[in-house]
DNA sequence: CCGTCTCATTGACCTGGATCAAGACGTACC
DNA sequence: GGTACGTCTTGATCCAGGTCAATGAGACGG
């Protein structure tokens, strides 16, 4: 009871709820309760059928895919304030990834059922779905492009970008998952994250403080990084 | 007019409209018109606002998108049936990617503003976007999978496996699309793929026909091919 | 029937990033 | 404090797939 209470601010701050509106958060919210969990706790297994749409508070999450080869990588990565996982909830479909906590994390879990029950009947909670789903598709299509055309270090950069301009104080980003994760989400292995963070920072693109977690510093790490690469020029057919 | 009629059964079968139910789709179409274009057609550039919705009735379309460095992908390709570009229509947001036609193609083209107005107004067709972006998502989400731990051979084996299972008649399919469209969406090279195409017919799954564009055979595309490859197993933290 | 143009295929080579294998830190627990 | 474990980093090597370059094969137009 009291910990819903501190989370509050949080859950109606968090975009989805904005759009959704007041009515819509409320009914959501009254069978709804939030977690305390370690670093490490998965919440849902891939294949398995969702019970809960999870809206993350504190902390992040790591979408974790198996490949049928055997292989695991990390899809996305959440941060606070994000729903996930909505597809699976509203197709009724088996997850296509398990989530683990990357970090301590704090989340909403909110009963798929009466969330589904709620999308048939509150208009405004369907459009907000849209504009959820609308916006995580175009993250993909943004992670799609950047795999199959920047080299290594551009998605090393980028991402830091993303984390620095996310962060509300400026210039600066730490990187509390572990590094085995963020290099899964950027499609390399940890060897290849770990000697790529320092070429950029002895090229003086980054700084890292080894107090805290690794912290980086400004934003020039969008610069044109050395040659252009990548072929694959598709299609102008005709 | 005439090209309407003919163009109805199509319209009618495609999932989405079955999702949004007879209504909606009535509505929809009061204003839309189809259109016959050929190969290499621009249906919209990345960075443009959107003006349509497209339902391709015939042919494939090539999601098209530049990267920062100067080069260019394929992110989706999509064929007969098929709804897209609902994500930038919906945030009213400039399109992430161009849409070319990879053949002579028919569409539906529905007005952007009209397709906005019936979406606040009736919410069948809401719900049948969320399960559209739900599907959608859910693809690309595939992608990323597979670009991220299968290999080229893997991939083009998916591929191809996909492409069979869509077409109505068995064990066979065709790509009426240029060879450097299909490599870019799956991530590699022209060349690369002639290669890989070469080889999987060389070891018995694949039997191309010289007759029309190149058509395949059996699902054993799928079988373990090699080795497992693959590291990038994330996080297990804690 | 013959240039020409574009696209698919094939060949030879090279390189970015994966793999394999030690070290170097922490951090936690005894 | 010590030692043991997990994560991060660094180094050396290898190879899948990209790059460059040449050749083949339809599709037109004259």
């Amino acid at each position: 009871m009291s910990k819903r209470e501190t989370s509050y601010a949080m859950i109606e701050r968090a975009p989805f709820f904005q759009a959704a509106g007041a009515a819509a958060m409320a009914e959501l919210l009254r069978p709804s309760f939030t977690q305390l969990l370690p670093k490490g706790t998965v919440l849902f297994e891939q294949g398995e059928d969702p019970e809960f749409l999870h809206l993350l508070l504190e902390g992040s999450v790591g979408l974790q895919a198996k490949g049928e080869g055997g292989g695991t990588t990390v899809v996305e990565i959440f941060g606070a304030g994000e729903v996930f996982l909505t597809p699976a909830v509203i197709l009724r479909l088996p997850y296509l990834a398990s989530a683990v906590a990357l970090t301590e994390i704090r989340v909403l879990m909110i009963p798929a059922e009466h969330f589904r029950d709620n999308l048939q009947r509150s208009f405004e909670l369907s459009r907000a779905c849209n504009e959820l789903l609308s916006r995580h598709w175009r993250l993909m299509v943004d992670q799609v492009v950047d795999l199959k055309l920047n080299s290594v270090e551009v998605r090393v950069g980028r991402f830091l970008a993303r984390r620095i301009s996310e962060e509300a104080g400026a210039g600066c980003a730490s990187l509390p998952e572990p590094r085995s994760a963020i290099a899964a989400r950027l499609g390399m292995t940890p060897e290849t994250l770990s000697r790529t963070l320092a070429a950029l920072e002895s090229s003086g693109r980054l700084r890292r403080t080894p107090g805290g977690p690794t912290v980086s510093d400004r934003s020039a790490l969008l610069g044109r990084p050395d040659a252009p690469r990548g072929r694959q020029r598709a299609a102008c057919p005709r």
